[in-house]
DNA sequence: TTTTTGATAGAAATCGATTTCGAAAATATT
DNA sequence: AATATTTTCGAAATCGATTTCTATCAAAAA
């Protein structure tokens, strides 16, 4: 038996492939009776014409690679269920793979998917890259790329991210109000877009309140886990230099940096305020809970799918699309930690 | 340009894409200094033949589909972590989807993904889910499916889960050997299976210490997050049985039980052990940190992964398989909350 | 020397769609 | 009534691989 095919729909209807071709993709030079005569039939036993086959005079896959640079993370999770919602209610399916934040493995996956002729590659840029030629060669393949996150200026494509100098601004702000003048911040490398931004916002606040800046509160943390918001935690209490105020680039810095203070009797928020970024959820399970920044995921991994569908229109028609980029908005969610 | 393909080749090393082709597949009429020619030719353009036209003659599409039933929920998202990279090195690519625990999106994205032809599709069957007939019209077209975690006894396939009988058997005989002797149950709904393995597992644990059962400290959670927690707790106090142990099936609904019980001065664990189940990753981070079950979620990707792959073979090779059903051991993880 | 066999390679059909181009019929124009 | 134009449809080529079947040539057997 096998499923129903395009000449078994001819054959049923006494018509040509041809014809039933040209009714599926919307050729003019087809009878109205006809037409209808078809689309009923076609929905009666519910047609749809194979991917692959099409593919190869079509050149399109209606697939789509989602690349992730870490998957246990809230916030790339909510992107991955944003995206699910939206593209799951489309013809279109969708790969997702993980970097890993490996360049390597980053390169490889790109290819890979390349070769699998999908018809775009959302990704968000692992940290460890630095070289961006494998993304210019999606480009060259007439593939659409959108890059979300961590993206690379740089690159013509359409990009999707959050407004993350005005978050951190915000927050650093929000510590501000608080009454906090020695505000510590611990960082990401110096690399990732995101990373320098969120730097920036915090210097954005401090100048906004004359407060001076002093490098000796910045301290970077490579790998934004507990572990690392622990030792940078220790390493600002070792330097002598003294704070009231902690914002940090993510929910787990925070939470490291919390566990240090309380085993060295340094009460949160009395004797210093800390605010993360992300809103994981485990961020309102803590003790005492953590003020953060929430990400809408699930609104960015709309946002990309979309952006690539109207990317995908507009080159159909020939336009060249300009000023496609968009900045989400973020929000503080205040809790005990400040 | 375009990507090089079979006929390039040929031309280049003179030869027919026939010959090409049977060197790609392992056939044995090739001369082997001609084999070696065109296999050092294809390694040094890094040639693979593309999946979309070899698929009309051989059927493959070298494509798996997860159909995960919720998206946020860290013991899922780390059986997509362990497939990831197990898959990644292979050359298959997979689809990801979510049932969001609705049979009817169930029975969208299987049709969705038969109809791009998938080789395989790995399946936890959703809350909702009453009727099979969806699965079985997976293997009717000759694909094959994976069951994993919320399974189906009667459907036949290679079915993935971990011991649930037995990491409850665990947990419960922790809580009595803590002292426990009145030990509440917060269940899943009746039909999941894993909801059922895992109360009689409580019951074996009562039975070998000769504790009465009793149905009254049996509470049906149907939604396994806070909020149902906080409530069975508060239905719990509110019966006025006695209690002085808690064992339920997530660390979610152990976490909103555990705010009730606070609101209401009852101290955990001094008032009352309490257990989780799945380990989350926030369950270490809450205030008293949660005993739980870990389950080996990485390890279950990769064995759906892997038993995907023999079970290929095998059916390659006209055998058929028996006892193909895998579980898995988990853990008890002992914290503060017992 | 002739015939058989085995090893090796290619021609052509095929998979399921799309698309170009030409033919036939219906309609409009002169 | 003859010609031009539109409408409508289908034959055949095509996409990039696989697979069957046949052809060629050399070596072995007769």
């Amino acid at each position: 038996m096998g499923r129903t095919k395009l000449s078994d729909i001819a054959k049923a209807l006494e018509l040509s492939k041809t014809t039933i071709s040209k009714v599926l993709n919307g050729y003019p030079d087809v009878n109205a009776l006809t037409r209808k005569r078809v689309l009923d039939y076609i929905k009666e036993v519910g047609f749809e014409a194979n991917t692959q086959a099409s593919f190869l005079r079509t050149k399109e896959t209606k697939t789509v690679a989602l690349i992730l640079p870490q998957i246990s993370h809230d916030f790339f999770n909510s992107i991955l269920e944003g995206m699910m919602k939206i593209a799951q209610q489309t013809e279109y399916t969708f790969y997702v793979a993980c970097s890993n934040e490996s360049y390597e493995l980053e390169t490889k996956l790109i290819s890979k998917f390349l070769k699998r002729n999908v018809d775009a590659i959302f990704l968000s840029i692992s940290r460890e890259t630095r070289n961006f030629d494998h993304l210019r060669a999606i480009r060259e393949e007439g593939k659409i790329l959108v890059l979300y996150d961590k993206i690379e200026k740089t690159i013509d494509c359409p990009k999707i991210i959050i407004d993350d100098r005005k978050a951190s601004f915000t927050a650093t702000e929000h510590l501000i109000k608080k009454g906090c003048r020695k505000i510590l911040h611990f960082r990401g490398g110096f690399l990732p877009q995101i990373s320098i931004d969120r730097y920036l916002g915090y210097r954005d606040a401090l100048d906004k309140y004359d407060i001076p800046f002093d490098k000796e509160r910045i301290f970077i943390c490579e790998n934004a886990n507990e572990k690392d918001g622990f030792f940078a935690a220790k390493k600002a209490l070792e330097s002598g230099i003294d704070f009231d105020g902690l914002f940090t680039i993510s929910d787990l810095l925070a939470i490291g940096a919390i566990q240090f203070f309380k085993k060295n009797k340094i009460q949160v928020p009395e004797d210093i305020s800390v605010v993360g970024f992300s809103n994981w959820k485990l961020s309102s399970f803590t003790y005492p809970t953590i003020t953060t920044i929430d990400q809408p995921g699930n609104l960015m991994g709309e946002k990309i799918f979309q952006t690539f569908l109207t990317e995908k229109s507009l080159k159909k028609q020939g336009l060249d699309p300009e000023n496609r980029d968009i900045k989400l908005p973020s929000k503080l969610i205040i809790r005990e930690s400040s």
